[in-house]
This record gives C-alpha cells, sequence and structure tokens, in this order.
RNA sequence: GGGUGAUUAGCUCAGUUGGUUAGAGCGUUGCAUUCACAUUGCAAAGGUCGCUGGUUCGAGUCCAGCAUUACCCACCA
C-alpha cells in the first residue's frame, strides 16, 4: 500500500536497483517484442570532474527519448561512455598540481599520464553514480572510454588512412601557441578579451607604422601597402630601402598586398610572420623569409640583441624608450582598445608560433558532410542549426590535431628532425626517415581530444567489428549541447561519412545552457552554480526531470527556478496521493471482472485516448516540452480534480456495485495510462505504483510495459 | 564587419500549416478545509503579443524596414 507522502528518497535508489537488475537496460535482455533498433550514444562526459545541471538535461532528455522508445517497443540501446578530454583534464589536473604546489613541467611524461589515469578513474566512479542518480536507463555493459584499447587503435587506424588519403599532413603552419600550458590550440580553444594598450606609431624609414607589439619588430624587413594606395604609388613592389631600426640600420623590401586596409592606420604595415596569422599568410602569399623573434616561454631570443631573454612585457617599454633615444617614435596613442587572442582556459595571451604540426585537410571532408546534409540524411532539432552546420562546413580551415601534451591518445607516429617530414608508424618500427635516411624520433604529441571524441559513434559501436556496429549503426539521435554544432556535431559527420561511409545519426537534437534562476551563466567565478544532486536531494529526481523538460523548447537556453522545481515536486506528491486513492477503493476489485462503463465514463475514456493521441505525436516530433506539460495538466486538472472528485459517490459504501466495479475499473485504466505516459518523464515514481496496481497483463516493469495506443 | 536567435502576464516561457473571448508554470490577492493530497481545492487580478508599414475577409503567426537584446564567427597594423 501506498502511504503518507510522496518520499523520493525511499524510492529511487531501490528502483534503479530493480532496474538494473533486471537487466532491461542491455537490448539484447529485452523480451521480444523489441525488434527493431533505436540507439542514443551519450556524449562522452568529460572524467575530469563532477555532473553538473547542463548534465543532467542531457541525462534527463536522453533517457525520456529511451524510454519513450523502449516502451513503443523497440531495441533500445542508450550507450554511455567517458571522455579521457584530453587538455581540458590536463588543464583541471594542473591546477591540482598547482595547488599542490608541484608543475607537471618537473615530472615525467609517464609519471604525470598514470597520475591523471588515475585521477580520472576515480571521477568515472562518481560520475556513474551521478548518471544513476538522474534515473538513467543506459546499457553499463557497453560503457566506453575514450582511451580504451581497441578505441586507440581505431583511432590509431583512422590516422593511418588519413595519411594514407593525403588528408592528413604534417604541415609548418602558424598555430596558437599558449605560453602557459606549452602547446598548440585549435581556433576552437582561444577566446578573444578586449583590452586596451599603448599603440606606437614608430617612424620606419620614410613611413609610419603603427604597432601595439613593438617587441615583435626587430625581424621586420618587409614593408607591404595596398597595390591601390595613391600615397604610396611611388614605392614599387621588390623595392629596397635602407633605414635605421631599433638595431641598427637594416635593409627593408615594399611589398604590396590587397590583404592592407587602406583606411586603417597609416595604411602601411611591417610584417612578422612568425607571430602572426595575418602576416604570415602574406609572406606564404610573396614567399618571404620568416624568422622566429620570440621564444616559446614567451622571451626573446637573440635577434632582439640587448633585449634578448626579457620577457615580453618587460622589454616592451625598454624598447620603446630606445626608439624614442633614436627619435624613431612619431607619438604614442594611450587607451587604444583592440582585442587579443587568449587560451579559453587560463586566459594567457596566444603567442602565434610557426610550428610543425599535423593537420586534417578538411576541405574534402568537409564537402561530404555538407553534401549529406544538403541531401537531408540528417535532421536538425531545432531546424536553424542546420544553416549553422552548413556554414560552417563551407568555410573550413585546416584542423591542427597535434597537442603537446601527455594526456591523450599518442600520435603514432615518426618525425625526422633532419628534414622536417613526419609519417604514421602504427607498428613502431621504422627507425630511418625515408626521405633522407637519417635516424627518427617518436612523436612525443597526443591527438586533440576532438579527433578521438570526433569518431564517437563508431568507436562506441566496436567499429569496425561487426556485431553491435551492424546493428545499431547509423544511430538515430544525437542529443547534445547547442554549443558543440561546429566542435564535435561536424567531426563525427566527417568521420562516420569517412571511414562507414553513412551518416552516424539520422537526427540531432540541440538542447540550450542551464542557467540560474537569474538567467546568468553557471560558472565558478560568480558562485552562482547549481548542483544537480543538490536539487535532487532537496526535490527528488522526478521533480527536477520534469523541471528540466516542461516548457523547454530545444536549443533554447533554460533558467533553473528553485521554485518551479518544488512545483514539480508537489506533482510528484499529487500522483502519488491520487494513486494512493485509487488503490485505497480496489480492495475489492478483481481485473477479470467485466464491467459495463456508463456514457459519462465512455467518454472520460475517449478524451484519454485524445491525450495519448497528441502526446504520442508530441513525442515523436520531439516535443518533450508539450508532450509533457499535456500530461501534467491533464493528470492534475483532469484526473485529479475532476474525474476522481466525480467518481466519489460511485465508491461510496452502500453504493451500486456494479456502478462501483465499472468506476474502478475506469480509474485503473486512466491511472495506468497516465503512468505509462508520465514514465519517461518521472521514472521512479511511476514505476514504484505501477508495481503495487493490480493491472491486468501486468509485465514486470513499467519500464518495459507498452507505450499506450 | 558577418551570422543566428529572441522581443507575448510581475518573472520564466508556450502558442504546431494565419481563423471566435491569446495560454501554462511560478509569483500575487481573496475565500474554503475533519473528505487521497494544506506539498490541497475554488475563484480573481494581470497582456493595445517591441515599433512602423505591407499582404489578407481576417495577422501574435506571413513580408519589408527599424529598434532593443543575447549568443556565435571573423578581423583589428
Amino acid at each position: 500500500m501506498l502511504e503518507g507522502q510522496y518520499e523520493a528518497k525511499k524510492v529511487e535508489d531501490k528502483i534503479y536497483k530493480l532496474w538494473e537488475e533486471s537487466g532491461f537496460f542491455n537490448p539484447d535482455n529485452l523480451p521480444t517484442r523489441h525488434k527493431k533498433p533505436f540507439t542514443i550514444i551519450m556524449p562522452p562526459t568529460n572524467a575530469n570532474g563532477n555532473l553538473h545541471a547542463g548534465h543532467a538535461l542531457v541525462m534527463t532528455i536522453e533517457d525520456i527519448m529511451i524510454r519513450y522508445k523502449r516502451m513503443e517497443g523497440f531495441k533500445a540501446l542508450w550507450l554511455p561512455g567517458l571522455d579521457h578530454a584530453g587538455f581540458e583534464t590536463q588543464v583541471v589536473y594542473e591546477k591540482k598540481l598547482e595547488k599542490e604546489g608541484r608543475s607537471r613541467f618537473k615530472m615525467e611524461g609517464a609519471e604525470l599520464y598514470k597520475e591523471i589515469w588515475a585521477f580520472t578513474e576515480e571521477n568515472k566512479t562518481h560520475i556513474r553514480n551521478q548518471v544513476k542518480k538522474m534515473g538513467a536507463s543506459c546499457d553499463w555493459s557497453r560503457e566506453k572510454f575514450t582511451l580504451d584499447q581497441d578505441v586507440v587503435k581505431t583511432v590509431h587506424k583512422t590516422f593511418d588512412k588519413l595519411y594514407k588519403d593525403g588528408l592528413v599532413y604534417r604541415g609548418k603552419r602558424i598555430i596558437n601557441w599558449c605560453t602557459k600550458h606549452q602547446t598548440s590550440l585549435s581556433d576552437l580553444e582561444t577566446s578573444d578579451t578586449e583590452q586596451q594598450d599603448k599603440f606606437y606609431y614608430l617612424k620606419y624609414g620614410p613611413f609610419i607604422i603603427a604597432t601595439t607589439r613593438p617587441e615583435t619588430k626587430f625581424g621586420d624587413k618587409y614593408v607591404v601597402m595596398h597595390p591601390n594606395d595613391k600615397r604610396y604609388a611611388e614605392y614599387k613592389e621588390g623595392q629596397k630601402i635602407d633605414l635605421e631600426w631599433i638595431n641598427g640600420p637594416i635593409t627593408a623590401t615594399i611589398i604590396k598586398d590587397e590583404a592592407m586596409d587602406m583606411e586603417m592606420g597609416t595604411g602601411v604595415m611591417t610584417i612578422t610572420p612568425w607571430h602572426s596569422g595575418v602576416d604570415f599568410e602574406i609572406s606564404e602569399r610573396h614567399n618571404l623569409e620568416k624568422e622566429q623573434i620570440i621564444d616559446f616561454y614567451g622571451k626573446l631570443l637573440p635577434i632582439a640583441g640587448e633585449f634578448a631573454g626579457m620577457k615580453i612585457l618587460e622589454a616592451r617599454p625598454k624598447i620603446i624608450e630606445k626608439l624614442q633615444q633614436k627619435g624613431l617614435v612619431e607619438k604614442i596613442e594611450e587607451n587604444y582598445k583592440h582585442t587579443v587572442k587568449t587560451c579559453y582556459k587560463c586566459n594567457a595571451i596566444i603567442e602565434p608560433q610557426i610550428m610543425n604540426q599535423w593537420f586534417v585537410k578538411m576541405d574534402p571532408l568537409a564537402k561530404k558532410a555538407a553534401q549529406a546534409v544538403r541531401a537531408k540524411k540528417i535532421t536538425f532539432i531545432p531546424d536553424n542549426y542546420r544553416k549553422i552546420f552548413l556554414h560552417w562546413m563551407d568555410n573550413t580551415i585546416d584542423w591542427n590535431i597535434s597537442r603537446q601534451i601527455v594526456w591523450g591518445i599518442p600520435i603514432p607516429a615518426k618525425i625526422c628532425d633532419s628534414c622536417n617530414a613526419g609519417f604514421p608508424d602504427l607498428d613502431n618500427k621504422v627507425i630511418a626517415c625515408p626521405n633522407c635516411k637519417k635516424p627518427v624520433r617518436a612523436d612525443k604529441d597526443t591527438f586533440d581530444t576532438w579527433f578521438s571524441s570526433g569518431q564517437w559513434p563508431l568507436v562506441a559501436l566496436n567499429y569496425p567489428d561487426k556485431k553491435d556496429f551492424k546493428t545499431f549503426y547509423p544511430t538515430n539521435v544525437m542529443e547534445s549541447g547547442a554549443d558543440l554544432i561546429f566542435k564535435w556535431i561536424p567531426r563525427m559527420v566527417i568521420f562516420g561519412l569517412y571511414l562507414a561511409k553513412k551518416v552516424p545519426f539520422n537526427t540531432v537534437y540541440l538542447h540550450g545552457l542551464v542557467l540560474d534562476a537569474k538567467g546568468q551563466k553557471m560558472s565558478k567565478s560568480k558562485g552562482n552554480v547549481i548542483n544537480p544532486l543538490d536539487l535532487i536531494e532537496k526535490y527528488g529526481t522526478d521533480a527536477l526531470r520534469i523541471n528540466l523538460v516542461v516548457g523547454n523548447t530545444p536549443g533554447t537556453s533554460l533558467p533553473l527556478d528553485e521554485n518551479k522545481i518544488r512545483g514539480y515536486k508537489n506533482f510528484a506528491n499529487k500522483i502519488w496521493n491520487a494513486s494512493k486513492f485509487v488503490l485505497m477503493n480496489l480492495n475489492d476489485y478483481s481485473p477479470k471482472t467485466k464491467v459495463v462503463y456508463n456514457a459519462k465514463q465512455k467518454k472520460i475514456l475517449k478524451d484519454l485516448q485524445k491525450i495519448v493521441k497528441n502526446t504520442t505525436k508530441q513525442m515523436d516530433s520531439f516535443k518533450f516540452y508539450l508532450a509533457s506539460e499535456e500530461i501534467y495538466h491533464y493528470f492534475w486538472h483532469a484526473f485529479c480534480d475532476k474525474i476522481i472528485e466525480e467518481a466519489k459517490p460511485a465508491l461510496i459504501e452502500g453504493a451500486n456495485k456494479k456502478q462501483r466495479q465499472a468506476t474502478q475499473q475506469m480509474l485503473l485504466e486512466v491511472l495506468t495510462t497516465n503512468l505509462k505516459l508520465l514514465h519517461p518523464f518521472m521514472p521512479f515514481i511511476t514505476e514504484e505504483i505501477y508495481q503495487q496496481l493490480p493491472v491486468k497483463g501486468k509485465k514486470e516493469f513499467l519500464m518495459i510495459e507498452s507505450w499506450p495506443k
């Protein structure tokens, strides 16, 4: 019997354990009616911390889809996983080391790797428990980690295949270098920060050039202007000009390039190809010499003469002082506003550097991804993300996949320092460079984490092994945060098409951010982070889950309001009490009794059919926000407020027996159907109640009941 | 500079192909209560649907422009 108020804590862990023991999370164990596969691969959770509110939303939405499809009779697989999350995790661990007064730069790579491995193992245990707390009905027997041996093996093979197909190359290109973390970063791993600096106008021979970074100017021997700039028409491409510069006389060469903006500054600039993206491109176009001025720790190299060895910011005023003494400073503009690229993790200013790195040639791969999307092989929810995807795929730049960190999948390659060649060597056999015959060394770098997570749907299903892959690939839905529309989603499409020749999923469902009650982004620095486990503790998982769904349209961010969650806790209690009432009146009920419904009862059941039909339609079109709201409303304001209230007279002592039986049957029918409809959203309470109902043809679990028709 | 959204009740948001008096949750106010539930019930207040114009018999919904706002991308000598 149900008693008192609903107490989530007494129910949730117990029910989850029962489900887990049933084995039904594993589609192979589902009853025979479950034939057609339905698959969601869980986005791999970063194994470097705890679940946050965003994860709670992921778990809720995906579990709703899976439970719904499972009840509909699909062979439902929801495959959980964890990501080593390369740089992200290493940064988290480095912060931990810093707190302990240690540094990764004083550690052996292997030692650091071992420590981070232990760290992620510990996190994995916590994360699993937290995912279970959310009620996630995922198949733990298939859990994957992006550093599992078979994953590493597949990722290595992909690298090799890309190389052989000419889609991976080792290039000496300009990259984003973080001087703190000592690694290169992709463009997506940098952010823009606005800051105010002094803007120096310097006399460069007959020209005035403006710069915020005089410390890069030591090697500047090319002066660039627009070919159509009339002010400088007298100067010809390739013309040499002798002039006095920071550390003595130099010879500058005139370059004309259309990348110049005539409106900006004086319309003339000198270039530093080693430390600026734009300058690098100009120098590539004109085949100019490039020289490194700043080392990887942000210190000036010997080319800086007396300033060599100084840190940039220390050297800057001293350089200006010297230039002033030489009369080469025209003017200094204070408080010049501009933006600089910074490391998205430590906010250190990115120092562009030219380095030998591995790159993926994106254009041919992206074209195929765009083609598949244009051919409607993938549906985006909400639809406008399709445009964003295509825009991204139509404007790609080559992807730097090497990182100078230990935490990640090692790049299985050999490097020749003599001729700068690099080539895959999966079996670790090559000892001499095939180009110049000189000895080679093993590449110490690791892959960008997106290189492996980009292959996630494949490796999660043990590709190229056929068993699961054949049954569950392509998967049905990829559900993910909207911010991953260009970081992750395209890479999965690209690798899916490249390796398996099929898109990895047919639908992409994107959810927005979970914000605090005031609509602010949650962040540790603001101190407004809400821990989902605290909410579960206070209100129960079911209340949290339905709160995350009702009224939350895909792609839109959602403020997390505790008042609202409290409302859904009340709803859980309402479900509990209504069920308690129905059960209280079923003591003389038998499912075998034949009953005849009166007109009113027939109408109630007919109305219920409408609700079922509508809800199903909304579930099928991924409108969980509407489906949940409709059931909520029906349960509370139709079932409780009207149907139960109006049924009371027929249940009291001394009422007509036939009428009582028909009323019992009707109430039970409506209640059971409601529990089924509610189950994907509020799995715990509905399962607990279902277990106690005298339902005709009852299944072992509500979880595997049939979705009402 | 480019892109994508948003703008509807005090707050957070729905409103499906244009069709009577525009909805929900939370909040607010009043009343009720030995009844499954006070974690309740009943009732109420509250919106010229950002602005301007257009299409239409009819516009919150479609089109154009504007304003405000959020996020994303690029550039910044």
